[in-house]
DNA sequence: ACTTCCTCCTAACCTACATCAAGCAGTTTC
DNA sequence: GAAACTGCTTGATGTAGGTTAGGAGGAAGT
């Protein structure tokens, strides 16, 4: 049936790091909701209260962050098979300080704070599962940072070429530039060096 | 006596998130392991299986990575009331990436993760407790990763400043200028400058 | 006490990237 | 179908910080 379609991703998705029966898969599935968004809307907005956390099912998405200066700042794009949302609004109950925008047309699962508490303590793999995305989410920001400390603008294109080669061939170049720290100019002569 | 001195530091720490009976209190001091270790030495090398993360008594340390070329990288300070591990290593139980050298003679306490496993199960304070810690921990990943990306070497040195005045006076210059992503002689030219 | 090492500083030159300014496809709008 | 917008490129010039080289004061080891 169609449901089955929409949750095959997400249920892949958690098979790869942890077992579950066919009944507790239905209550996963259960919690989730579906959220359809088009091109250039906000998911999240700075000041909002985020009961969510999302599933990218298809299409794409940015986080951001505005300066007192009112520069943009990228911290994570995400597309098919990636998490995201203001985690810190998120996880502490504070309110958001980032922008969620779609990149292009969307199609998201919406996991609720609420639901995921209980389905924590009626299926403790669940806490793993997410645990384990949290520690690996923890350990590739540090790498970031050492990139970002440490490596050339070139490399850092590089590098996210590899890391992302679905996200570089479908966002702006100015989006990119953004995330690694560079400014458009910049990246297309960088472009234009390593053809 | 003796002992309730060395416990004191960790357990006012933890009475700052949670609050817990004496007997909790006393359950947790129990699985402490009291770890004292001279200036230069290492507590972890890379291979290291890694079995405790740290909490500074007293003393200075830092973590840091040596890439492929053996160059350095520094990943983290920890002084008084930090606390301070491989946490990828630790977490995921795989083999360490990182070194994890003193800086001063040091005094710190040791938590066992099977220990700590237990602890959770016993008192889930704890795991309440830990969770706060490593969200904010990754929330104050991101807002580094902000300003290494879109900061000049100056603002970033008058925020390590502010953020950690008690590391500035005690860690030599290099070592910052590595933390920073700064050669030392530009540190010491910001300095000069910022006086 | 003398040497050696450790930490910090200075100065000259060089490179990567930012800034400012303009031009040029495509694409959307009316 | 002209006008306006969007995303990308190019060139000229400026600047933060890297590189290289040296040197001085203080701590530590013999």
């Amino acid at each position: 049936m169609i449901k089955d379609s929409i949750h095959s991703n997400i249920l892949n998705h958690l098979r790869k790091v942890i077992s579950l029966t066919e009944s507790e898969e239905q209550e996963f599935t259960s919690i989730l909701e579906e959220v359809k968004i088009s091109k250039k809307n906000f998911l999240i907005e700075p000041g909002d209260l985020v009961n969510s956390e999302y599933y990218v099912v298809s299409g794409c998405l940015e986080a951001y962050y505005l300066d007192e200066s009112g520069d943009k700042h990228i911290i994570q794009f995400a597309v098919e098979d990636w998490w995201i949302s203001d985690f810190e609004a998120f996880f502490n109950q504070v309110p958001a300080k980032l922008y969620l925008e779609t990149i292009e047309d969307s199609t998201l699962l919406a996991i609720n704070r609420e639901a995921l508490e209980i389905l924590y303590t009626r299926i403790p793999q669940f806490e793993r599962f997410f645990r384990i995305k949290t520690t690996s989410a923890f350990v590739s920001l540090r790498t970031r940072i050492l990139s970002t400390l440490q490596k050339s603008g070139k490399e850092r294109y590089l590098e996210f070429c590899e890391a992302y080669p679905k996200i570089e061939q479908r966002v702006p170049n100015y989006h990119i530039a953004n995330y690694l720290g560079l400014k458009p100019e910049s990246l297309s002569r960088i472009r234009k060096e390593v053809l």
